[in-house]
RNA sequence: GCGUCUUUAGCUCAGUGGUAGAGCGUUUGCAUGACACGCAAAAGGUCGCAGGUUCGAUCCCUGCAAGACGCACCA
């Protein structure tokens, strides 16, 4: 029976094993909970709804942190008496995905532009289930209690049709809109993006100042100038007052244009020269501007096209010197240019340390061309209103709770948001146009026929939702909403436990459509881990080469000993120093508690469990101060003190109970005094039994393993033990 | 520009208005009847700097410095 233990603890032996039985056991399912069944009354529910993962390839290390806190939480609850679900998921990842794919079929010599687009999204999707099921198999491996009967992907025939519901409401009710408007368009990846798939990146560029007629304007985008369409001014500048209202002619080089001076506020008398040069079609501030004077001066005018090149020849088909620069990228024209002004002396001075912020595509750091697009948007301000109050109203409450701070700026200050995306891997946008004469109509299946002009030439809008989109329904639609059991049952969830890096790509976003969709919030706090980084606090990355892969350290350390060595000392919200050593220690911790248990059991061997021996003085004191610590790491547990409960508990078993306890019992255990001896015996495991329940949310393989051995255990599994 | 965070032992981090804590690492001893993935000891800190509040500050307030980060952005 115990030969198992004269070995060390070795985790390969057991997780597997244990896993199974879990699973077996069905009690990842709240349905099958045996203490949920009994009474009359309502049951308690608790319930998480798991961030899914990307279902494009493996788990690291930030995964198996949030995997190994929520599981934490979970299996505290289910002990404590709680109806526990946890629904797992797996996320299409939209774009993340695409560009995943985009490199094998690299690889392979393909471009996915020439590919047709049912053909590869029914690629990436055979892709994605392959990779779905390493994924959800890696989830099992970190010990995860989640109910895998209730898993949802994000591409499931229900998310998508409701995630379309979402859409035509909010079309309906006015919120969504097609807009043409400037978007972040990469030239790289041929799509669009929101505000946030953008990064700045500071950079020193030359900063030109061009002779446009009688003034000079400055600029760092000089290629841009024969897209303008007026030149700006302050309307308190003095210097310009008498020219607002004029028109000058500019040489651009290949043409002569006239723009119209006109006075704007967005204009900084102090900067450059004090008049900036207005190109609507390619800037963001000056687009703003043409739509301030849509009366007095030209619209946008398209000089770059969708690939970053200059297409200026459909503009200026009279010119011969526009065909020079035609086709040529956009660095590339600029270079071209400045010689060209230069030589026409039209080049005032070039500054050449100017320092200013560029956008960068988030993924391929390609420099990010603003661009005249028609896509879908969602007006945010209403959305955002409701989603600020919950959270001042302390509805919603974020661990740690600075978070709320950057959350409130972000949402006071938010944009529209642009939801289309032209990739094929992603859920289709519900909306529909008359080939003819343009007519949008918004409904799930073909309209045949436009309500509008007749014309049966309608056609499916080709773009995709934003992936955030329709994961930002995510808890409502998991629990399947509007008329779901489990959403009934299990709606708000409790807890919401994510990286903080997806605050506002995801957590807030849920929380607006959440509150939109179902009036309810989506969940009661909203627990933001922080990231983990190597032993020297740098991001892990492929290309630095310091990743380390959580899988491999199961299979050599076991899945508890990674779980304690991520959650231990990291506290929420901040970053976490992550390396092998330190699994290495919790390793050591599982063979500790082996070894310690192997002791307790060896000497339990002929216990009588029938009758409770008379406690010796101090074996009580030994009992209540165990009682205490219990309840010390209980009340840390319910206030989210994972790093300390779990810091408590394991200093408790290596430096209390094995240093001092063990040792101090020993010489019971092997005297003549037969009450001390029953007496030191039941301390020792009614120590053990406790200890093992405590550890169990934290290292719940080597618990169970052990539990099944005791002698004194009650229930069939630990993970249904009370708490 | 607006904002957030960090600064405590060699490293990574907890923490408290009343003479400083953990893990790892280091040093020394130890094959002790559970465990060398171990045991027993030990060394190691003006708690970033300067003021203030207080009987008392590592903790509260102000300023400064260094570092990390978020948001926005002027050509």
């Amino acid at each position: 029976m115990l030969e198992k233990f004269n070995k060390p603890y070795n985790s390969k032996e057991v997780e597997e094993k244990i896993y199974k039985s879990w699973e077996d056991s069905g009690y990842f399912n709240p349905d099958n909970l045996p203490f949920s069944k009994t009474k009359n009354q309502k049951p308690k529910t608790f319930s998480i709804i798991m961030p899914p993962p990307n279902a494009n390839g493996s788990l690291h290390l930030g995964h198996a942190l949030a995997i190994g806190l929520e599981d934490v939480i979970i299996r505290y609850k289910r002990m404590r008496g709680f109806k526990t679900l946890w629904i797992p998921g797996a996320d299409h990842a939209g774009f993340e995905t695409q560009i995943v794919y985009d490199k094998v079929i690299e690889k392979e010599g393909r471009n996915r532009f020439e590919i047709p687009r049912e053909k590869l999204f029914q690629e990436i999707l055979d892709f994605t289930n392959k990779n779905k099921k390493i994924m959800e198999s890696q989830v099992r491996r970190l010990g995860a209690s989640c109910d895998w009967k209730r898993e949802k992907f994000t591409l499931d025939s229900d998310i998508i049709s409701k995630t379309q519901d979402a859409f035509i409401d909010l079309y309906q009710k006015g919120m969504i809109y097609r807009g043409t408007r400037l978007v972040h368009w990469c030239p790289k990846h041929q799509t669009g993006f929101s505000d946030l798939e953008i990064d700045h990146e500071e950079r020193r560029d030359s900063l030109y100042y061009i002779k446009y007629g009688s003034i000079i304007v400055a600029t760092v985008r000089p290629e841009t100038i024969f897209g303008d369409t007026a030149v700006a001014v302050n309307p308190k500048d003095k210097r310009y007052k008498s020219l607002i209202g004029k028109e000058i002619e500019v040489d651009v080089v290949i043409s002569k244009l006239k723009l119209k001076i006109i006075a704007d506020k967005i204009v900084d008398p102090q900067f450059g020269t004090g008049a900036v040069k207005i190109t609507p079609a390619h800037d963001f501030n000056d687009y703003e501007t043409w739509q301030r004077h849509k009366n007095e001066i030209d619209g946008p005018r398209e000089v770059i096209n969708k690939y970053g090149k200059m297409d200026l020849v459909r503009h200026f088909p009279e010119s011969i010197e526009a065909k020079k620069y035609e086709g040529l990228k956009v660095l590339e024209a600029r270079k071209l240019i400045v010689e060209d002004l230069v030589k026409k002396g039209l080049m005032e001075k070039i500054d050449e340390t100017y320092q200013h912020n560029i956008a960068r595509c988030y993924k391929c750091n390609t420099a990010i061309e603003p661009k005249l697009m028609s896509q879908w948007f969602v007006k945010m301000e209403p959305l955002a209103k409701p989603a600020i109050n919950a959270v001042k109203a302390g509805k919603i409450k974020f661990i740690p709770e600075r978070f709320k701070k950057i959350y409130f700026h972000w949402l006071k200050n938010i944009r529209d948001w642009n939801i289309s995306r032209q990739i094929v891997w992603g859920i289709q946008i519900p909306a529909w146009q008359c080939q003819d004469c343009s007519f949008w109509i918004i409904n799930k299946s073909n309209p045949i026929k436009c309500p509008q002009c007749g014309s049966g030439k309608v056609e499916q809008d080709k773009d995709v939702f934003d992936t955030w989109f329709s994961s930002g329904q995510w808890p409502p639609l998991t629990l399947g909403y509007p008329d779901g059991a489990d959403y009934k049952n299990f709606y708000p969830t409790d807890v919401m436990e994510t990286g903080w890096d997806i605050l506002f790509f995801w957590v807030a976003r849920m929380i607006m459509l959440g509150l939109y969709r179902t009036k309810k919030i989506p969940f009661k706090y909203v627990y933001l881990h922080g990231l983990v980084r190597d032993q020297f606090k740098q991001k892990m990355s492929k290309s630095k080469g310091n990743v380390i892969n959580p899988i491999d350290m199961v299979e050599k350390y076991g899945s508890d000993a990674l779980r304690m060595a991520l959650i231990i000392g990291n506290t929420p919200g901040t970053d976490s120093a992550f390396s092998e050593e330190k699994i290495r220690g919790y390793r050591n911790f599982a063979n500790k508690i082996w070894q310690a248990s192997r002791f307790v059991l060896i000497n339990l061997e002929n216990f009588d469990f029938k009758s409770k021996p008379k406690l010796s003085a101090a074996d009580k004191k030994k009992l209540n101060e165990l009682v205490k610590i219990k309840k010390d790491i209980s009340k840390l547990m319910e206030s989210f003190k994972f790093y300390a409960a779990s810091e408590k508990i394991y200093h408790y078993f290596w430096h209390v109970f094995c240093d001092k306890i063990i040792e101090e019992i020993k010489p019971h255990l092997i005297g003549k005094d037969e009450q001390s001896k029953r007496s030191a015996q039941y301390v020792l495991s009614e120590i053990l039994k406790e200890s093992v329940k405590i550890l169990h949310p934290f290292m719940p393989f080597i618990t169970e393993e052990i539990y099944q051995s005791l002698p004194n255990k009650e229930k069939e599994l630990l993970m249904i033990e009370n708490y």
